[in-house]
DNA sequence: AATTATGTTGCGGT
DNA sequence: AACCGCAACATAAT
Protein backbone atom coordinates (compact mmCIF):
# COMPACT_ATOMS: atom_id res chain seq x y z
CA UNK A 1 0.00 0.00 0.00
CA UNK A 2 1.97 2.54 1.05
CA UNK A 3 4.37 5.59 -0.73
CA UNK A 4 5.67 8.64 0.80
CA UNK A 5 2.31 10.64 1.48
CA UNK A 6 0.71 7.70 3.05
CA UNK A 7 3.81 7.03 5.34
CA UNK A 8 3.80 10.43 6.46
CA UNK A 9 -0.08 10.76 7.11
CA UNK A 10 0.27 8.18 9.41
CA UNK A 11 3.78 9.29 11.07
CA UNK A 12 2.10 12.59 11.95
CA UNK A 13 -1.11 11.24 12.92
CA UNK A 14 1.31 8.82 15.36
CA UNK A 15 3.38 12.06 16.55
CA UNK A 16 0.05 13.34 17.83
CA UNK A 17 -0.55 10.86 20.07
CA UNK A 18 2.38 8.08 21.11
CA UNK A 19 5.11 10.68 22.48
CA UNK A 20 5.76 10.29 26.19
CA UNK A 21 3.89 6.67 26.24
CA UNK A 22 5.16 4.35 27.57
CA UNK A 23 5.38 0.80 26.17
CA UNK A 24 3.73 -1.57 28.88
CA UNK A 25 2.67 -5.04 26.56
CA UNK A 26 3.20 -6.59 23.18
CA UNK A 27 1.88 -9.69 21.34
CA UNK A 28 2.88 -11.31 18.67
CA UNK A 29 0.11 -13.08 16.85
CA UNK A 30 2.33 -13.70 13.79
CA UNK A 31 6.06 -14.34 14.91
CA UNK A 32 7.84 -13.09 11.02
CA UNK A 33 6.20 -9.86 11.52
CA UNK A 34 8.44 -9.18 14.31
CA UNK A 35 12.01 -8.86 14.45
CA UNK A 36 14.11 -8.49 17.64
CA UNK A 37 13.41 -9.39 21.54
CA UNK A 38 9.47 -8.46 22.07
CA UNK A 39 10.10 -8.26 25.58
CA UNK A 40 13.17 -6.13 25.52
CA UNK A 41 10.97 -3.09 24.55
CA UNK A 42 8.84 -3.42 27.76
CA UNK A 43 9.21 -0.32 30.14
CA UNK A 44 10.61 1.82 27.16
CA UNK A 45 8.93 5.28 26.28
CA UNK A 46 7.95 6.05 23.20
CA UNK A 47 10.42 9.70 22.23
CA UNK A 48 9.44 10.84 18.31
CA UNK A 49 8.59 9.59 15.47
CA UNK A 50 10.84 10.00 12.43
CA UNK A 51 10.15 8.53 8.40
CA UNK A 52 13.12 7.80 6.52
CA UNK A 53 11.28 7.51 2.87
CA UNK A 54 8.62 4.32 3.20
CA UNK A 55 10.27 3.56 6.62
CA UNK A 56 8.57 4.71 9.59
CA UNK A 57 11.14 4.92 12.67
CA UNK A 58 9.28 5.03 16.26
CA UNK A 59 12.05 6.10 18.85
CA UNK A 60 12.02 4.89 22.18
CA UNK A 61 13.91 6.12 24.89
CA UNK A 62 17.61 4.91 25.44
CA UNK A 63 17.97 4.76 21.84
CA UNK A 64 16.36 2.19 20.31
CA UNK A 65 13.93 2.01 17.44
CA UNK A 66 11.09 0.21 16.15
CA UNK A 67 11.35 -0.06 12.65
CA UNK A 68 8.56 -0.36 10.74
CA UNK A 69 7.80 -1.26 6.65
CA UNK A 70 4.61 -1.17 6.00
CA UNK A 71 4.95 -3.01 2.01
CA UNK A 72 1.86 -3.71 0.28
CA UNK A 73 -1.18 -3.79 2.76
CA UNK A 74 -0.01 -2.81 5.98
CA UNK A 75 -1.65 -0.79 8.44
CA UNK A 76 -1.17 1.17 11.82
CA UNK A 77 -4.31 1.54 13.77
CA UNK A 78 -4.39 3.61 17.42
CA UNK A 79 -6.73 3.38 19.90
CA UNK A 80 -7.30 5.34 22.96
CA UNK A 81 -8.58 2.16 24.96
CA UNK A 82 -9.65 -1.78 24.43
CA UNK A 83 -12.92 -0.17 24.74
CA UNK A 84 -12.73 2.00 21.61
CA UNK A 85 -10.23 -0.56 19.35
CA UNK A 86 -13.15 -0.39 17.06
CA UNK A 87 -12.69 0.89 13.49
CA UNK A 88 -14.35 1.31 10.05
CA UNK A 89 -14.09 -2.02 8.57
CA UNK A 90 -10.40 -2.14 7.84
CA UNK A 91 -10.29 -5.27 5.42
CA UNK A 92 -12.93 -5.98 2.73
CA UNK A 93 -14.27 -9.32 3.73
CA UNK A 94 -14.44 -8.56 7.66
CA UNK A 95 -18.10 -7.30 7.37
CA UNK A 96 -19.99 -6.84 10.00
CA UNK A 97 -23.81 -5.47 11.41
CA UNK A 98 -22.30 -2.55 12.91
CA UNK A 99 -20.03 -1.61 9.56
CA UNK A 100 -17.25 -1.95 12.52
CA UNK A 101 -14.43 -4.38 13.01
CA UNK A 102 -12.73 -4.62 16.52
CA UNK A 103 -9.12 -5.29 16.99
CA UNK A 104 -7.32 -7.56 17.13
CA UNK A 105 -8.51 -8.87 13.95
CA UNK A 106 -7.78 -11.57 11.74
CA UNK A 107 -5.00 -9.87 10.38
CA UNK A 108 -3.72 -8.19 13.36
CA UNK A 109 0.27 -8.92 13.97
CA UNK A 110 1.51 -7.51 16.23
CA UNK A 111 -0.14 -5.31 19.17
CA UNK A 112 1.73 -2.87 21.66
CA UNK A 113 -0.25 -1.29 25.11
CA UNK A 114 0.99 1.23 26.65
CA UNK A 115 0.82 2.34 30.28
CA UNK A 116 -2.43 4.76 30.03
CA UNK A 117 -4.42 1.51 28.25
CA UNK A 118 -3.92 3.41 24.45
CA UNK A 119 -3.36 0.57 22.07
CA UNK A 120 -1.43 0.20 18.75
CA UNK A 121 -2.04 -2.60 16.32
CA UNK A 122 0.37 -3.39 13.36
CA UNK A 123 -2.25 -5.27 10.91
CA UNK A 124 -1.11 -6.75 7.53
CA UNK A 125 -3.34 -8.64 5.43
CA UNK A 126 -0.04 -9.52 3.59
CA UNK A 127 2.38 -10.88 6.12
CA UNK A 128 5.08 -8.76 3.70
CA UNK A 129 5.45 -6.19 5.80
CA UNK A 130 7.63 -6.22 9.53
CA UNK A 131 8.47 -4.35 12.71
CA UNK A 132 11.76 -4.10 13.83
CA UNK A 133 13.28 -3.59 17.29
CA UNK A 134 16.76 -2.18 16.29
CA UNK A 135 19.56 0.44 17.53
CA UNK A 136 19.28 2.24 14.44
CA UNK A 137 16.83 3.89 12.04
CA UNK A 138 16.56 2.18 9.41
CA UNK A 139 16.04 3.01 5.72
CA UNK A 140 17.39 5.07 2.66
CA UNK A 141 20.26 7.56 2.69
CA UNK A 142 18.96 8.64 -0.36
CA UNK A 143 17.24 12.25 -0.40
CA UNK A 144 13.96 11.85 0.84
CA UNK A 145 11.93 13.21 -2.61
CA UNK A 146 9.92 16.09 -0.29
CA UNK A 147 13.56 17.22 1.57
CA UNK A 148 15.68 19.90 0.59
CA UNK A 149 18.68 17.31 -0.76
CA UNK A 150 16.46 16.53 -3.46
CA UNK A 151 16.89 19.68 -6.03
CA UNK A 152 17.43 19.60 -9.73
CA UNK A 153 20.20 19.33 -10.00
CA UNK A 154 20.65 15.64 -7.94
CA UNK A 155 17.44 14.55 -10.21
CA UNK A 156 19.42 15.60 -13.79
CA UNK A 157 22.73 13.57 -11.99
CA UNK A 158 20.59 10.48 -10.94
CA UNK A 159 19.05 10.62 -14.45
CA UNK A 160 22.15 11.21 -16.36
CA UNK A 161 24.30 8.26 -17.72
CA UNK A 162 21.69 5.27 -17.13
CA UNK A 163 19.30 3.83 -19.78
CA UNK A 164 17.16 2.12 -17.30
CA UNK A 165 13.16 3.56 -17.77
CA UNK A 166 12.60 6.73 -15.87
CA UNK A 167 10.28 5.69 -13.83
CA UNK A 168 12.15 2.52 -12.93
CA UNK A 169 14.55 5.74 -11.79
CA UNK A 170 11.58 7.57 -9.74
CA UNK A 171 11.00 4.42 -7.98
CA UNK A 172 14.82 3.57 -7.15
CA UNK A 173 15.03 3.94 -3.50
CA UNK A 174 18.45 3.72 -3.45
CA UNK A 175 18.37 7.08 -5.31
CA UNK A 176 15.17 8.87 -4.18
CA UNK A 177 13.13 7.88 -1.05
CA UNK A 178 9.48 7.45 -1.33
CA UNK A 179 8.05 7.29 -4.72
CA UNK A 180 5.82 4.45 -5.87
CA UNK A 181 3.69 3.12 -8.48
CA UNK A 182 0.90 5.45 -7.68
CA UNK A 183 2.34 8.84 -7.51
CA UNK A 184 5.01 7.86 -10.35
CA UNK A 185 2.55 7.16 -12.95
CA UNK A 186 0.86 10.58 -12.22
CA UNK A 187 3.75 12.67 -12.32
CA UNK A 188 4.96 11.30 -15.29
CA UNK A 189 1.86 12.70 -16.41
CA UNK A 190 1.95 15.63 -15.36
CA UNK A 191 5.29 16.30 -16.97
CA UNK A 192 4.44 15.14 -20.30
CA UNK A 193 7.01 12.11 -19.84
CA UNK A 194 6.16 8.91 -21.05
CA UNK A 195 7.26 6.12 -18.02
CA UNK A 196 9.01 3.98 -20.55
CA UNK A 197 11.06 7.22 -21.65
CA UNK A 198 15.37 5.77 -21.07
CA UNK A 199 15.93 8.20 -18.13
CA UNK A 200 19.14 9.68 -19.84
CA UNK A 201 17.01 10.82 -22.91
CA UNK A 202 15.54 13.25 -21.04
CA UNK A 203 15.89 16.89 -22.07
CA UNK A 204 16.87 19.48 -19.31
CA UNK A 205 13.39 20.92 -19.82
CA UNK A 206 12.05 17.72 -19.21
CA UNK A 207 14.40 16.94 -15.91
CA UNK A 208 12.72 20.37 -14.95
CA UNK A 209 9.21 19.88 -15.08
CA UNK A 210 9.46 16.13 -13.64
CA UNK A 211 11.09 17.32 -10.78
CA UNK A 212 8.63 19.87 -10.13
CA UNK A 213 5.61 17.34 -10.71
CA UNK A 214 6.92 14.48 -8.57
CA UNK A 215 7.14 16.74 -5.63
CA UNK A 216 3.88 18.70 -6.34
CA UNK A 217 2.20 15.40 -6.69
CA UNK A 218 3.30 14.26 -3.66
CA UNK A 219 2.90 16.92 -1.79
CA UNK A 220 -0.99 16.65 -2.83
CA UNK A 221 -0.90 13.09 -2.06
CA UNK A 222 0.05 14.21 1.51
CA UNK A 223 -2.29 16.92 1.85
CA UNK A 224 -4.98 14.15 0.57
CA UNK A 225 -4.23 11.79 3.36
CA UNK A 226 -3.41 9.30 1.08
CA UNK A 227 -4.63 6.87 -1.28
CA UNK A 228 -7.04 4.33 -0.60
CA UNK A 229 -7.82 2.78 -3.77
CA UNK A 230 -8.62 -0.74 -2.81
CA UNK A 231 -9.81 0.27 1.07
CA UNK A 232 -6.55 -1.27 2.09
CA UNK A 233 -4.81 1.60 3.05
CA UNK A 234 -6.23 3.90 5.94
CA UNK A 235 -5.06 6.47 8.30
CA UNK A 236 -4.18 5.16 12.26
CA UNK A 237 -7.85 6.25 13.37
CA UNK A 238 -9.00 4.18 10.29
CA UNK A 239 -10.44 6.76 8.14
CA UNK A 240 -9.21 6.78 4.49
CA UNK A 241 -7.28 9.30 1.95
CA UNK A 242 -8.51 10.71 -0.74
CA UNK A 243 -6.07 11.35 -3.74
CA UNK A 244 -7.34 8.04 -5.37
CA UNK A 245 -10.24 10.85 -6.28
CA UNK A 246 -8.10 12.78 -8.22
CA UNK A 247 -5.91 10.41 -9.93
CA UNK A 248 -4.49 11.25 -13.09
CA UNK A 249 -3.34 8.11 -15.15
CA UNK A 250 -3.22 5.53 -12.30
CA UNK A 251 -5.66 2.56 -12.58
CA UNK A 252 -7.49 4.66 -14.97
CA UNK A 253 -6.88 2.23 -17.91
CA UNK A 254 -9.56 2.72 -21.21
CA UNK A 255 -10.67 5.98 -19.32
CA UNK A 256 -10.13 8.83 -21.17
CA UNK A 257 -7.36 11.48 -20.22
CA UNK A 258 -8.24 14.45 -18.55
CA UNK A 259 -6.72 16.86 -20.56
CA UNK A 260 -7.55 15.38 -24.36
CA UNK A 261 -9.78 12.52 -23.81
CA UNK A 262 -8.18 9.49 -24.95
CA UNK A 263 -7.89 6.49 -23.56
CA UNK A 264 -5.33 5.95 -20.95
CA UNK A 265 -3.28 3.09 -21.56
CA UNK A 266 -1.94 0.47 -19.22
CA UNK A 267 1.48 -2.24 -19.89
CA UNK A 268 2.82 -4.09 -17.32
CA UNK A 269 6.57 -3.61 -17.40
CA UNK A 270 9.03 -5.55 -14.47
CA UNK A 271 5.68 -6.70 -12.25
CA UNK A 272 4.29 -3.48 -12.32
CA UNK A 273 1.72 -1.24 -14.30
CA UNK A 274 2.53 1.91 -16.27
CA UNK A 275 -0.26 3.97 -17.06
CA UNK A 276 -0.01 6.59 -19.35
CA UNK A 277 -2.12 8.99 -22.30
CA UNK A 278 -0.55 7.92 -25.29
CA UNK A 279 -1.13 11.57 -26.96
CA UNK A 280 -0.64 14.18 -23.74
CA UNK A 281 2.61 11.98 -23.03
CA UNK A 282 5.88 12.08 -25.18
C1' DA B 1 -12.91 -22.08 -11.69
C1' DA B 2 -8.52 -20.82 -13.08
C1' DT B 3 -5.87 -16.95 -14.08
C1' DT B 4 -4.31 -12.24 -13.13
C1' DA B 5 -3.71 -8.18 -10.58
C1' DT B 6 -2.26 -5.41 -6.25
C1' DG B 7 0.27 0.52 -3.30
C1' DT B 8 7.04 -3.25 -2.06
C1' DT B 9 11.39 -4.94 -2.30
C1' DG B 10 15.16 -8.60 -2.11
C1' DC B 11 17.25 -12.38 -4.32
C1' DG B 12 19.62 -14.98 -7.77
C1' DG B 13 20.88 -15.51 -12.47
C1' DT B 14 22.26 -13.60 -17.01
C1' DA C 1 25.73 -2.26 -13.17
C1' DA C 2 21.36 -3.34 -14.71
C1' DC C 3 17.74 -6.10 -16.04
C1' DC C 4 14.61 -9.95 -15.59
C1' DG C 5 11.90 -13.25 -13.37
C1' DC C 6 10.45 -14.89 -9.22
C1' DA C 7 9.85 -14.83 -4.30
C1' DA C 8 7.32 -13.60 -0.03
C1' DC C 9 1.36 -13.81 0.83
C1' DA C 10 -3.76 -13.16 0.70
C1' DT C 11 -7.52 -11.84 -1.69
C1' DA C 12 -10.60 -9.56 -5.25
C1' DA C 13 -11.59 -9.22 -9.89
C1' DT C 14 -11.97 -11.07 -14.40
Amino acid sequence: MPELPEVETIRRALEQVLPRKQITGIRVYYPRSFSGDPAAIIGKQITSIGRKGKILNIRLNSESYLNVHLKMSGQLLYASSRESAEFPVVVPLEPSSTGLSRMPSRVTRVEIEFADGALLFFNDQRKFGWIRHATVAEGTDAPDVTGPAFTQEYFAEICAGTSRDIKTVLLDQSKIAGVGNVYANDALFTAGIRPDRSADSLTGNEIRRLHRAVIETIQEGIARKGTSATSIYVTPDGSKGSYQLIFRVYSREGQPCHICGSPILRKKKGGRSNFWCPICQH
